[in-house]
DNA sequence: ATCAGTATTGCATACGTATTCAAATGCTGT
DNA sequence: ACAGCATTTGAATACGTATGCAATACTGAT
């Protein structure tokens, strides 16, 4: 009995104060409150003063949700992601998060595997001002869709094969030429490449721009093998490669996170060593690249830019829906280490031991 | 005038349909519809049909916004994080994710910096049905305003000094503890403890349960630094130990992200091995610790059992607000591997390469 | 004091849904 | 055919805010 009386003392949430109760107190129309709580609104300094304190000692807060009812903005961006084990993407979460806090939009998180598709009615339902969609593709049919809401899309590390949707990439087609470039200056003999996701633009982009000089210099074609973007296949694409009789001794991992699979592959059960052996070099360079154990020769994915670019595409397609759809390219680098033999003349980048991409704050 | 006309027709954003709009096309009431869209309502089959059919060609989708307003729930869960560096909470965001996903919650996302007070007034507008701290603190003041608020709140992977917060830990004290006998059995001579953040309670915990063993058996204390649980101040601490000169011969790092730093200075910058010259245990047991590079001995925080267990509280918490507060430990082991040398009869655990911590689907 | 002009305020309404209540409809067995 | 009951339906209202419009208060100049 005393118990259930407690328990239920404590379930009686006192309902949140309204604008409503504020006005009453504050002896002016709820209106009013409104307007003291919107920037720029036409209210008195001593009418809303008089507000702010009713609303303190109230602890009223507006309720974002009316709020979004009756302006049709939400100020939430859905952000669709699939794995988080690429440490590229937390670092992009992170950052992206805070960028959009800092224009007082929030990321409301859903968790896909590959395919955006089978959450969009959820997606659509909760009415998110903006979708922006990291390592997952979206059919044409669902693009359409969103397009039809009026809600923008943008596409993270991937594009679209659709017209209305916007990307961010880094430089995958140049990349991976330089790549191959670096390695054949390398005098390199027997070259593969680990394919990431077949289906993703990323990963068929970098192995285009990869094959390609080959091709046009007339080389024969480099191994390959596919490891999903994933450890556990890359590891296997790996074991693959290096049973062969012809082993590659130059190895164009799809991305970093395969790399270092790959790396420990090499290492732990085939006693190669790196780069003596077998040169590898990844793709992101995110945070483990470089360190020391891995010192992996990675192209570039700036987060920052890349980030910075998609909030800023995203903001302006929300604030003006007529805007251009684009399809951005920040430029990348090749980030030199110690994981593949080096050609004459190139030099290792000396950096201290870190594994922040972010900016210090 | 042409590019005006064309952004001007681009920026018509068709209103999407609402109930009402899907009534008048199927001939039936608003109410109707609402009930077509709420599983368990009185609706005959037949108009039920019909309706969805309307539903269908009109593109209609609920509006959660609207169904919020009027239930009080927004069926979103508030998740603050501080850092994504640590490979620990990337795991445990996409967890979580899914999970609450599979019971129709969604994350949205604050990204803070230590502390979640700077971000209550968002947090609190934004009417979240409750809200998970993980690596972040909250004060007492603030806490008590999400009572008030009646949203529940929950620590993930810290406790709270707070009477009315749950929260969800590992094994903090016992894997201190468990570490010391471990690595005191190993026969090693001079200790030392590389702490996280000094105000975390996971740091604390950690600490003390280790500490004690020293205590309790009349053996001297070990050396101390400080690693923030950064990389960064990590390999510093690291260095101010090994510059000693009785530099220690076993160190218990705070967590693995900490461990691995520590790790790459040891053999990078003082030529140790591992575990020869000196033996490493970390905490957590992160993917990356079981990579052969590193193979990091360390006491786990199994990320399945404490999300489920986070979502499960948190969704009681919200279903029945007079449920109790809890404050649940999930237990964790030490992994052996070869980061630290081996009491007599203790043996390494055999493991494949991989960095999944996540159940295979 | 008067007036034009501006700044402030309140009233009323709308946003899109869930839900109560009463009315209407369908169904069962006689 | 009917009563009796269960099921289905619609009208009306509420959720908490923003905003157009008209009314009011204020300002300074004459």
């Amino acid at each position: 009995m005393e118990d259930r009386l407690l328990s239920q003392s404590r379930t009686k949430r006192a309902r949140q104060a309204t604008a409503h109760d504020v006005a009453r107190l504050a002896g002016v129309s709820q209106s009013a409150v409104s307007r003291a709580f919107t920037p720029g609104a036409s209210v008195s300094e001593t009418t809303k003063q008089q507000i702010i304190e009713a609303a303190r000692t109230l602890g009223y807060r507006p309720n974002a949700i009316a709020r979004s009812l009756i302006t049709r903005r939400s100020r939430v961006i859905g952000l669709v992601v699939a794995y988080l084990q690429n440490h590229f993407y937390p670092d992009v979460l992170e950052l992206m998060s805070r960028r959009f806090q800092e224009q007082g939009y929030h990321i409301l998180l859903f968790t896909a595997d590959g395919q955006a598709d089978p959450f969009m009615e959820e997606i659509l339902a909760s009415r998110v001002d903006a979708l922006i969609l990291a390592s997952t593709t979206l059919s044409s049919a669902l693009a359409a869709d969103c397009q039809a809401a009026g809600i923008p899309v943008l596409m993270f590390n991937r594009t679209a094969r659709v017209a209305s949707v916007s990307s961010v990439t880094g430089e995958n087609l140049r990349g991976g030429r330089v790549i191959a470039d670096f390695l054949i200056a390398g005098g390199h003999e027997r070259f593969a490449f680990v394919a990431g996701l077949e289906n993703s633009s990323t990963s068929q982009d970098r192995e285009q721009g990869f094959m390609s000089v080959f091709a046009e210099r007339g080389l024969p074609a480099p191994m390959r093998a596919v490891g999903h973007y994933s450890f556990e296949a890359a590891a296997s694409a790996a074991r693959e490669l290096f049973s062969r009789p012809d082993r590659p001794d130059a190895i164009f991992c799809g991305n970093d996170h395969m790399g270092i699979a790959i790396a420990e592959v090499a290492r732990s059960e085939f006693s190669l060593s790196i780069p003596a052996d077998v040169s590898l070099v990844g793709f992101d360079d995110v945070g483990p690249a470089r360190w020391p154990s891995f010192s992996l020769t990675s192209f570039s994915q700036p987060v920052a830019p890349m980030v910075e670019k998609a909030v800023d595409l995203i903001i302006q397609q929300i604030e003006d829906p007529g805007s251009e759809v684009q399809n951005a390219i920040i430029a990348g680098e090749l980030i030199i280490r110690g994981s593949a033999r080096l050609p004459r003349g190139y030099q290792i980048k000396r950096e201290p031991i870190g594994g922040l991409l972010l900016p210090q704050r």
